[in-house]
RNA sequence: GAUCUCGUAGCUCAGCUGGUAGAGCAUUACACUUUUAAUGUAAGGGUCCUGGGUUCGAAUCCCAGCGGGGUCACCA
């Protein structure tokens, strides 16, 4: 491995704290005893006289004998204020000048004891009596500085921004970008307020497989496993909807799961390979039950991260209080397009999407057309959450055929911020028919249609000793997410989205030179000299080596390392076979 | 998958028609006892993503690859 400069320097500071005794990682615990969210809405009203917090050190203005630096912790920063004769009271002013000034970093962790006070400038602060170095970091963190603005606005100055490097290394983003943390926090509340929501209701929070021998309850490409000792391919779930329904044929009246799903499919800002949802069953209840359900949920989801029903998103504010607009299906695109389509057949619907200029090609059926017109023309034009009920039975294989309506299911999705964030129908209980829908799944399948769903032989049982009315519901958490913090990609609300593997150099010049018999304290001088392999040394004069190699050395300001005479380095040079 | 675009110091970014690689912060040294994007003086730090090609000469132009981002397609 190659070292920077600051890599160096921050290593050798390193051993400087183990000669001195003081170990940069130490094994016990520090008692702390505030937070510097507490200090900054306490005081004045409270005295701090005796406090003791750590943290990561984030910026250092020295000034000779006194010092001002930035400990950052869980809840922010708080500035801290360092003097030598306070760190260091008697002559010998090591603590102080050494460890503080020249041994310690922006990045490492240290805790201090002290007392709060205001400086001149109005800055409360800890004047530091003690500190104690917790642990050392040896990479330099990103920098960024901020500043305010005349309306008292935070301007960041070098933000770390590389997307890649952020996602990569979700740890030095979560440290230096203050706002990431935030809403990953929200992210949890939010999954907490709907766990509370639901427990309340009473009903059952569960766990059912990840690793299923037949996947189902979505219409999606899944990732394919196998296990040995059962010699058998199983499959990471793309929904748990199946086994859901298995439980409340078992007799529970309610039950949730918030659960990771996976899907073999494209990535983009609003789809990552593995994602989560809540899945929702209730027996006795209905799609217009579970409207109700959602609209409320949401509600109270919107005021517990935010105070109130409206949230900032992108341009648009939005307001989840209830009750929220309804729209059928057919509704919707006559609202939008100004046609009404309840009563057309295929030739017709595949006439209108030639009219409003819709893609549509030979092998749509009527479901997939009127999905299509809704997709194309009326998804986009729904900011504020809005329900879209009855959708086409083709396209909805696990909903329950609509009780007055022909052709449609009773089905509904909930739109918002131009995106589906729910789905959620009254399910379908009858096994005869469920039978049917799935052999029609098999059909699509051997015409091609690799998300179509597989026939689940054992659910289709548990349906015929007789599941209730139920209704079930799918939120995505992630979606949701990204609509309650403002995100405007999903990696913004995963903390390690999906990545392609970091390119690693896979050739390994200390392993091949130390393979060599080279000197293990003569190898970073190589390598820094540009030498990269034992094939690559080959090439190059001996004499030239001989030479370059003490330039190097005093250059990198090593200790003294002994110069390799001219023949060791032909004894190098003839190991390398041909 | 298609297409556009980006890849230069630890970070953020300059680098014109091809001509010895630059700035700010960070780092190192010195000064400074209430600073706060601290300041002043000085210094060090680069595989210009990788590999080919064109050229007397490539960070710059061309081709291929790797990685990231945007848009579209796919994903009910």
């Amino acid at each position: 491995m190659q070292l920077s400069e600051q890599e160096i320097i921050r290593r050798q500071s390193m051993d400087e704290l183990n000669k001195l005794g003081i170990n940069p990682y130490p094994a016990e615990l520090f008692e702390v005893n505030v937070t510097s969210q507490e200090i900054h809405s306490n005081y004045p009203q409270r005295e701090y006289k005796d406090v003791s917090l750590a943290g990561r050190i984030m910026t250092r203005r020295i000034m000779g004998n006194a010092s001002f630096a930035e400990l950052q912790d869980e809840t922010g920063r708080i500035q801290v204020y360092f003097r030598r004769d306070d760190i260091s009271p008697s002559e010998d002013k090591t603590l102080y000048n050494i460890v503080f000034k020249k041994l310690l970093d922006i990045g490492d962790i240290i805790g201090v004891k002290g007392f709060v006070f205001t400086t001149q400038t109005g800055e409360v602060s800890i004047h530091v009596t003690e500190f104690k170095v917790l642990s050392k970091s040896l990479r330099p963190l990103p920098i960024v500085k901020e500043t305010k603005d005349e309306q008292g606005n935070v301007v960041l100055h070098d933000a770390f921004t590389d997307p890649e490097q952020r996602y990569r290394m979700r740890y030095v983003d979560l440290i230096v970008n203050p706002q990431v943390r935030d809403a990953f926090v929200k992210r949890t509340q939010l999954v907490n307020s709907m766990r509370s929501y639901l427990t309340n209701k009473g009903y059952l929070e569960v766990e059912t497989p990840i690793l299923q021998p037949l996947y189902g309850g979505a219409a999606a490409k899944p990732f394919k496993t196998h296990h040995n000792s059962l010699d058998m391919t199983l499959y990471l779930r793309i929904a748990n909807e199946l086994y859901l329904k298995r439980l409340i044929v078992g007799g529970f009246n309610g039950v949730y799961e918030f659960s990771k799903d996976f899907r073999n499919e494209g990535m983009s800002r609003f789809h990552n390979p593995e994602f989560t949802q809540v899945e929702l069953y209730v027996a006795y209840k209905d799609y217009y039950w579970m409207m109700d359900l959602v609209e409320e949920m949401i509600e109270k989801v919107a005021l517990d991260l935010h105070g109130t029903t409206e949230v900032k998103v992108g341009e648009n504010v939005i307001n989840f209080k209830r009750p929220w607009k309804r729209f059928t299906m057919y509704e919707a695109i006559q609202h939008f397009t100004g046609i009404d389509i309840s009563e057309m057949d295929e030739v017709a619907l595949r006439e209108t999407c030639k009219q409003l200029h819709v893609p549509a090609d030979a092998t749509m059926g009527k479901g997939k057309l009127i999905d299509q017109i809704f997709g194309e023309k009326c998804e986009h034009e729904l900011v504020q959450p809005t329900f879209i009920t009855d959708y086409p039975l083709e396209m909805s294989p696990l909903a329950k055929k609509h009780r007055s309506k022909p052709g449609l299911v009773e089905r509904f999705e909930a739109i918002c911020n131009r995106k589906e964030i729910c789905n959620s129908f009254s399910e379908l209980n009858d096994p005869i028919d469920q039978r049917k829908r799935f052999e029609e799944q098999l059909e699509l399948g051997k015409r091609g249609d690799e998300e179509a769903m597989t026939l689940d032989e054992d659910f289709l049982r548990s349906l015929e000793y007789g599941m209730p009315p139920t209704a079930g519901l799918g939120i995505g958490i992630d979606r949701l997410s990204m609509v309650m913090t403002n995100s405007p990609s999903i990696q913004d609300v995963i903390f390690f989205p999906q990545m392609k593997p970091e390119k690693n150099n896979e050739a390994d010049p200390q392993k091949e030179f130390e393979a060599a018999g080279i000197r293990v304290e003569l190898i970073p001088i190589l390598i820094k000299l540009g030498i990269q392999s034992m094939a690559q040394l080959k090439e190059i004069k001996p004499s030239k080596i001989f030479n370059d190699i003490p330039g190097m050395w005093k250059k990198l300001k090593l200790d003294s390392v002994q110069n390799p005479t001219l023949q060791e380095i032909e004894g190098w040079q003839r190991k390398v076979v041909g």
